[in-house]
RNA sequence: GGAGGGGUGGGUGAGCGGUUAAUACCAGCAGACUGUAAAUCUGCCGCCAGACGGCUACGCAGGUUCGAAUCCUGCCCCCUCCA
């Protein structure tokens, strides 16, 4: 037991405040009171939170209760946490759809029948100007600007706005509603969870504890993982996808993702640190193997040995993947349009070698960009002048796309190292 | 209320009548290399057009000019200082 707890108190955890207290909580049996808020803004849940996740699901397993709170004013508020720049407010019907999605999510890694979820309306929703005065008399503008971003950006001149300076307020607020014991948060958290500890204090409660988790790095492994970044992983990527993702993590990074975001043992970790350290072997094959650990958690290990196999297949091997977008055009129709009287929208398409083969740059072009390959005309044209496109034919051969040569069914268009799409003519069916 | 500074492409940020689709950096994309790692090198990086070329763009709306992101007028927004 008391292993178990060391474990959990300290693997994958930045800072506990107090630890000594929370430690004593544990002990003494009682069914603590675990508060996560989160701000329906977003909803897409991504690795960088499951490490907080995880942690509230192994005080689960020791038999304590999860309070999700539904941010539903303090997202339309917008967390100040790490900007630099003021955030715009987002509107109700935005907030109530996106917690939706949230929840379902959530859920994959929380146990839900161990989680309570209330939402901030329940008592924000009848708050009156009185309610708002007496919560904010509490604080001064001073103890505002202690924080970090703040002062920062108070200094660079930047816009802060003063709901922003609420927002601290209401998230503490919210942990005296629930009586929370513990408070769970990602370490860039701190100001807004540390508020709640005064608020309950003044407010006659024990003060909650912090159990502070560390920040994950992204995908470009600089940054933490956010999704205004677009450096991360989310819980809803596709196996192959996420298994990609993965891949793409530098090297650095393997030791930590091992540690935060999944159950391979200490030792097994040990293990891998000491061969990345000394070098006694391709970090890449690790890296694998973190791969398939993380898919087969939010899928399954059929979906994951899928997924390594995929990727086998197509980048070590440079091959084409199993699943193509099919693009479906009716070579006639081109053709046709071409000797009549040309739409300016259609593609331009010249008969040769028999019916079932379109030609010219300009119609690869517009396919690829008509269906989706690529955002724009121009830059198809773009990839084709840097010789990003190329051509697989049915027997495996394959050139790199020069103007003018022939497009025939059952070709596989590939774009850059990703993007592949399939021909196929509409009129044969 | 007063004084001053500012709003430029995804971000930072130059330009302050023409040679400017707009310097530079970051991000992004592509190619080489490779382990879809990092690092490095190279190219691209508004839209349409096969091409010539055209269109849209520098907070918004007008105006001056052969010509404006650059000048003028009005409006909106942001920042700083004083009260």
């Amino acid at each position: 037991m008391t292993k178990e707890l060391d474990r959990i108190l300290k693997r994958g955890v930045t800072e506990v405040i107090v630890e000594e207290e929370l430690r004593r909580m544990l002990e003494s049996g009682k069914p603590l009171r675990l508060k996560e808020g989160f701000d329906p803004s977003r909803p897409d849940i991504h690795l960088g939170h499951v490490v907080g996740l995880r942690k509230l699901r192994q005080f689960q397993e020791l038999g304590h209760q999860v309070i999700l709170i539904v941010g539903d004013w303090t997202a339309q508020i917008g967390d100040p946490t790490g900007q630099s720049q003021m955030r715009n407010m987002i509107s109700a019907e935005e907030v109530r759809s996106n917690a939706e999605t949230y929840m379902t999510q959530f859920f994959k890694v929380v146990d839900r029948e161990k989680t309570v979820v209330r939402w901030q309306s329940d008592w924000f929703g009848k708050f009156s100007m009185a309610d708002v005065i007496s919560l904010t008399s509490k604080f001064t503008v001073a103890q505002m600007l202690a924080r970090e971003d703040f002062s920062k950006r108070y200094a660079a001149g930047h816009p802060i706005g003063i709901t922003e300076l609420l927002y601290p307020l209401l998230q503490a607020y919210d942990s005296v509603m629930i009586e929370s014991d513990v408070e769970f948060g990602g370490i860039d958290q701190k100001f807004n969870c540390l508020m709640g500890r005064e608020l309950q204090e003044m407010m006659g409660q024990k003060p909650q504890q912090v159990f502070f988790t560390p920040l994950l790095v992204g995908t470009d492994g600089k940054m933490k993982m956010s999704k205004s970044l677009d450096n991360y992983i989310a819980v809803d990527d596709p196996p192959n996808e996420m298994y990609g993702k993965v891949m793409s993590l530098p090297d650095e990074l393997i030791i930590d993702y091992f540690e935060l975001i999944t159950d391979v043992s200490d030792e097994e970790l040990n293990e891998y640190r000491k061969m990345l350290a000394i070098d006694s072997m391709n970090p890449m094959v690790i890296k694998k193997r973190l791969a398939q650990v993380i898919v087969s958690e939010f899928h399954d290990a059929v979906a994951a040995d899928t997924a390594q196999t995929a990727f086998e297949k197509q980048f070590q091997m440079r091959g084409v993947p199993n699943e193509i977008q099919e693009i479906r055009i009716s070579f006639n129709e081109y053709i046709d349009s071409r000797i009549e009287h040309p739409p300016s929208d259609l593609l331009e398409a010249v008969k040769v070698e028999g019916s079932n083969t379109v030609r010219g740059a300009v119609s690869l072009a517009h396919i690829l960009s008509r269906y989706g390959v690529v955002e724009s005309n121009s830059q198809a044209k773009r990839l084709i002048a840097q010789d990003a496109v190329s051509l697989i034919y049915p027997d495996g051969q394959k050139s790199v796309y020069r103007e003018g040569m022939y497009i025939r069914d059952g070709m596989i268009i590939k774009v850059g190292k990703r993007r592949f799409a399939k021909i196929v003519n509409a009129d044969k069916d």
